[in-house]
Parts: C-alpha cells; sequence; structure tokens
DNA sequence: ATGAAAGCGCTAACAA
DNA sequence: TTGTTAGCGCTTTCAT
C-alpha cells in the first residue's frame, strides 16, 4: 500500500510497480509517443494504487515551463482589481495554469525586484498591472528574455500587448455628460497622470470641453495619489476655493470615498450643492444616499482576456519569434444614477436629479483595436 | 559579456568565469560550509557580469523547498479577504516566500483538487483560509505529509493551527450594545453555520440574549448564503412579516450592503425604524448614510500573524515531528457610529442615533490564547 | 513499443 | 578550503 518507505512516491515507484520502465510510465501519462494500451492501464492502475501525483516541480526542471504565471499589482486592496484578478485566476485555472501574485505597493525598485523574483521562479508569464513604470525597455528585455508579458491597462510601446479599459471615451462621456448639465466648473479627480489611465482621462476630459469650444480650469485637475486622504484634503481644498467646482469626476474607488467624505465635511449635498461623477459599480456608489453616477466597465471580462491574452502567447511555441502584439480595449459604460443634477443657477429650487436609464446588463463586450 | 550563447546564465557559467568550481560557486552564494572571501569576491564579481541569478526551480528540486506558500480562499473578492491576503502577501514577501493563490468558490470538491494542485507544486506550506470544509481528517492527512497548514478563521480541529476572529465575542457585544438599546426582536445575518465564523456568531449572539434571561426568535437567525442578493431578498421578506425585527446585525460586507438595500426598498429609515449593526470599517459603513455601527477587526494584524505562523512553522526543520500546534485569537472592536438607536415605544419623536464613542484606533491588539 | 541513459541547474556529501 | 560527483524527479533522445 504505501510507497517505499516514506514521502510522495515518484515515477520510478510507479514504474516498478507497473512492471515497466520510467520512461513508458512517463510515456504513459503524457500520453505522448508510442505507448501501448496494456502500458497505459498497468501505469494508471500502479499510479491510483500508491497515490502517486507527478511532482511538478521535476517537470519544470526538464520541460522548462512552470505552469505559473506572475501577476504584478500595484495593490489588490483595490477592490477593481481584485475583482479583475479573481477573473485571471478564473480562467488561469481552468487551463490548469496557478497565479503567483504579488503587490508592488507602488515602488518601482520594488516592483524590478519582484519582476526578477518571478523569472527566477520560472514563472511562464508575466501580467504586470498596475505598475508604476511603463517603460517599454522593461518589456522589450523580457520580451527578448521569451517571457511573454501581458500588460493590464499600462502601455508599454508598440512591442507590448495587453488589455486597456478605454478610459479616453469613459472620461469623454462622463464630462460631455456634466457639460450638457450646464456644469463648466469640473473636477477631475484620478489617480496620477503618470500612467496611461490618468493620461487617457485627462486627455478625454480635456476633448470634452474642447468640442464646446471650452477649456478646462487647470487647476480642478487633480491627478496625483489615489488615496482617500488625498483625496479629502484635495476635495476640501477645493471646495473652499472663492469660486468652487459644482461638479466631481472620482476616477477611483477611494477617490470617489475621499470626495464624499469631503462633501459631507464641508456640508454640501449632492447633487444639489455639486454633482459627482463615480467609478465602479461598488456597494458604496449604489448604496450612497444619493446613489452616485458611475463610469465602469466589466471587470470580469478584463481579467478573462487577460487572461486568455497570456494563455494565447504561452500556447504558441515559443520558437517563433516573438508573437505578434496584441491590443484588447475594453469600453466603458455610464451607469446613470442620482449624484448629478443640471446647474442651478444660483440656489432655485432644488434640482431634480437625472436619472437617464436604468443599469445596463453588466457584460460589456469589448472591442479589439489595432 | 553574454553567456555562452543564448537563455539564462547558470552557476557552470558563473564558476567557469569566475575560476572555479560550481561547488565553490555554490557555497559562495549561499555562504554555507567553507569558502574563502576571495572566492566569494571573484563569484559575486562573475555573476555580476554576466547577469546570474539562481534558478528557483532548480534549487527547489535540490532542496525540496519551493519558497512559495499556498493560499486558498473562497473568493478574494471580498475586501475584507483582500486586505488580509494583502497582509498575508506582505510579511511572506519580507522574508523571500512568494504567494501561490487560488480560489475556491466554495466548491469542496475543488477545494481539494487545489490542495491537491498545490501540493504537486510542492508549497512549502499552504494557508487555508476561508474554505468550506472543516475536516479535521485533512489536516491530519496533510500534517503527516510533513506540510504545514495555518487556518484562516477556520477550525480543524486540535492538530490545526490558525488564526481565529474572537467571533463569540463579537457577536456578543454586538447583541449586548442592541439589547441595552431595548430592542429584543434583531436579527442576526451571517455567513452559514457550516464554518466557525457562523457558529460562533451565532453562539455569541444567543448567550447575549441568555444573559438576560430571554431567548431570540429562531427565525430571525438567518445564517446562510452570503450573498448581497441573498441577503436583499431575506432582509425583504423579515421586513415585511408580521412584525418585523427592529435590528440587523449584518455580519458580511455583501450582506450589510444587501439588507442596507432591502431597507432602503421598503422605505425603512436608519435608526428610525431599524438599527443596523454592520462589519468591517469600508467606505460604506464610513460614508452610508447614518454611518454604520460596525463589528470590525484588524485585518492586516490577521494578515501578519497568519504569515508569521506560517513563517515560524516554515523556520522550523521539519525533521521535528509536528510543531505544537499554535492558535492565535484576535479580538473584535465595535465602532460606534449612527445607525442604532434605542428602541422606540412606537413611533415617537424620531430617537436621536446613539453615539457612544469615537472611532478606536485602527490598529487592534491579538491576545494569544492557549 | 519499450528500456536505458542523459541530463535540466542546483546543492551536499565526500575526497583531496 | 576546494573540486568532483551523485543525485532531486522527471522527460526525452537513442537504441533496441
Amino acid at each position: 500500500m504505501k510507497p517505499a518507505r516514506k514521502g510522495k512516491p515518484t515515477i520510478r515507484d510507479v514504474a516498478l510497480a507497473a512492471g515497466v520502465s520510467v520512461g513508458t510510465a512517463s510515456r504513459a501519462f503524457n500520453r505522448a509517443g508510442r505507448v501501448s494500451e496494456a502500458a497505459i492501464t498497468a501505469v494508471q492502475a500502479a499510479a491510483e494504487r500508491l497515490g502517486y501525483a507527478p511532482d511538478a516541480i521535476a517537470q519544470s526542471m526538464r520541460t522548462r515551463s512552470s505552469g505559473v504565471v506572475g501577476l504584478l499589482v500595484s495593490d489588490f486592496t483595490n477592490p477593481l482589481y481584485a475583482r479583475i484578478i479573481n477573473a485571471v485566476e478564473a480562467r488561469l485555472q481552468r487551463d490548469g495554469f496557478a497565479l503567483l501574485l504579488a503587490n508592488t505597493h507602488n515602488d518601482s525598485r520594488h516592483e524590478l525586484a519582484m519582476i526578477d523574483f518571478f523569472r527566477r521562479r520560472r514563472v511562464d508569464g508575466l501580467i504586470l498591472g498596475a505598475c508604476e513604470t511603463e517603460k517599454p525597455e522593461l518589456i522589450d528585455a523580457l520580451l527578448a528574455q521569451d517571457l511573454p508579458v501581458v500588460a493590464l491597462d499600462r502601455d508599454f510601446g508598440p512591442l507590448g500587448s495587453g488589455v486597456n479599459v478605454d478610459h479616453y471615451h469613459g472620461a469623454l462621456q462622463a464630462t460631455r455628460y456634466l457639460l450638457k448639465l450646464g456644469h463648466t466648473r469640473i473636477a477631475l479627480m484620478t489617480p496620477g497622470q503618470a500612467v496611461r489611465p490618468g493620461r487617457e482621462r485627462i486627455a478625454g476630459f480635456c476633448d470634452a470641453f474642447a468640442e464646446r469650444g471650452l477649456k478646462p480650469e487647470p487647476k480642478l485637475i487633480r491627478a496625483e495619489r489615489s488615496s482617500m486622504e488625498f483625496a479629502f484634503s484635495e476635495a476640501l481644498a477645493l471646495l473652499s476655493a472663492p469660486v468652487r467646482p459644482t461638479a466631481f469626476v472620482c476616477l477611483g474607488t477611494r477617490i470617489l470615498a475621499g470626495v464624499l467624505q469631503g462633501l459631507r465635511h464641508s456640508g454640501l449635498s449632492v447633487p444639489d450643492d455639486v454633482s459627482v461623477v463615480g467609478v465602479g459599480d461598488t456597494d458604496l456608489s449604489q448604496l450612497f444616499s444619493p446613489a452616485i453616477t458611475s463610469l465602469t466597465w466589466d471587470l470580469e471580462a478584463v481579467g478573462t482576456a487577460t487572461a486568455e491574452l497570456m494563455l494565447a502567447r504561452l500556447s504558441t511555441a515559443s520558437g517563433h519569434e516573438s508573437v505578434e502584439p496584441e491590443r484588447i480595449v475594453m469600453t466603458t459604460q455610464m451607469i446613470l444614477r442620482d449624484s448629478c443634477g443640471p446647474l442651478s443657477g444660483t440656489s432655485t429650487a432644488p434640482s431634480e436629479p437625472v436619472r437617464a436609464a436604468v443599469k445596463p446588463s453588466t457584460r460589456a463586450k469589448g472591442g479589439v483595436a489595432k
């Protein structure tokens, strides 16, 4: 019943028990090369009996592929990331890949160290999400080493492939919406402009103004830290200015929370005093009073698409001189709720909230670009 | 500059370049055994020059330890889990361990499969968080194989070690609070009683009633699914009963959201019509109007403690016949906010909310038990 | 179709 | 102190 003495049984034990050589046993498991049905059944029976399971480490050693994908993210405490990662993991799991996870905590030195750490562990691929550095050289170097890299909402130049959310049109749409309601003193708060989402959002924001021949107030674009504390104090500062913004676009879950807190602290009401566009279809945006009109995208779809991009590169024999970079763009939706109202001349009757549509189906459709 | 031809340089290349043998090179890196300073510097220089990094897979192969810890959780989309996992990862990272993550999606078959998957990958240890099955046999089997297991808020019998939140006293405290306010028709909603947290909470809840010579209404204890949808419909059902509960204890983030939605749907107001105790110090509980009085515990501390328990077992030479099981209990705190009020006789003047204390410092102190 | 044997990159035991 | 060598468990030629 028991294997030799202690420790898990090896393929050697199985081969011995099945009365074949290790080579045959291996072929029987992998159904590779020529093996007789008889051998297969004998080997499987023996394996079953001994409770044998192949050692993944030894397999990696030989095949040079670990069945593990590394995922680097700044901080998966962010509920938006968490759901994406969840989807990535689920999809990877389906194909038998494991997920090695690490946070970079927005420290680019640490980030590099982690990439190296993963490489030493021979991950088969790397998903770079929410990292601070968007250096194309990095990708080039990694790619040159035959390590597939997929970016998550980051831009790594022409050679990089990945899944991007269409933040540009999202911000455009949200801003247009507020402009149409008559707002012009609109504050945009988003995570740093150092990375793709920030840049895209600022561009969309500005272009929405430009469409009407307007220009946004530069001081109202706050694209820096994405912490709640920062958003809170920024909001307070903005609101105590002589002439305050009439609307906030808060493109981060923590940012939204901070701004909402700032608003409450200032005794201002939403949407009568100021309109708010939030992000993500979170508990907070749904249950806050009033419910927050939000810019969203399908997090599960982003995660699944990311995983599939990786899987595709993984299955491609790495012999081929680097696969064509592929980029997938996911569209955003606006969920119209009760946190935005028309700009009231001064402070007329409490303007009634605008509710233009019900929440659309959660499933988004991602268009493929390039 | 470049290694041999292609592929990453091996220790062989380094040894060659440094003019020493592989054995010496290995010892130089690990500072094990006897090595001369001269050799060390030569080897390090060569390694630097070649861009050598030891292959973790090969090291695992030899040393039989992978430097990877597996973490199994039902669904890390739960923000409470996410923060715990974050802390686990951070602590593990400090000691050079990587985190292999997988969701079980509350499927016990899948859960077993994942445990096996991890074992095949030779994880050095397993953190079992939020799994469905609490079978001591499982732990025994794993332990027998010299695989350290640490449970995260789960009970795996006498041999299991892990970190537990003191849900019993938490529920006791929350219930006492509501009883003191005059409520007796208190609904308790918590994830399934199949697992430790559910059982403990129900016990605490009942004991709080018992202290006053009362018994809770069995129908008001809803300990099943923890989804928002379920909580929503349960809340609706409870609220439409002939005589409805005057208070809800919602011990799950999704549950809290569902109940809040149900309350809104019923047009009931908090705390005037019904009092609510929530869980976790989330954006929602802070920003909901009124802010939700919540039962919390230090998630970072739980994660860190879990990681440290694992690290301790990992550093212990596994030769020792299984280390003493160790259990850590983390205490809970009540953050008093505005969602609970005294039971008003019938419907007198809108009872003013009870606010008994400011939010305590976030850092909790975990007491060690047994 | 199968067995024997050569490693994958590394560490550790044993010699020198 | 250092070099040599034997594997860790597996896959994969290469003979047979």
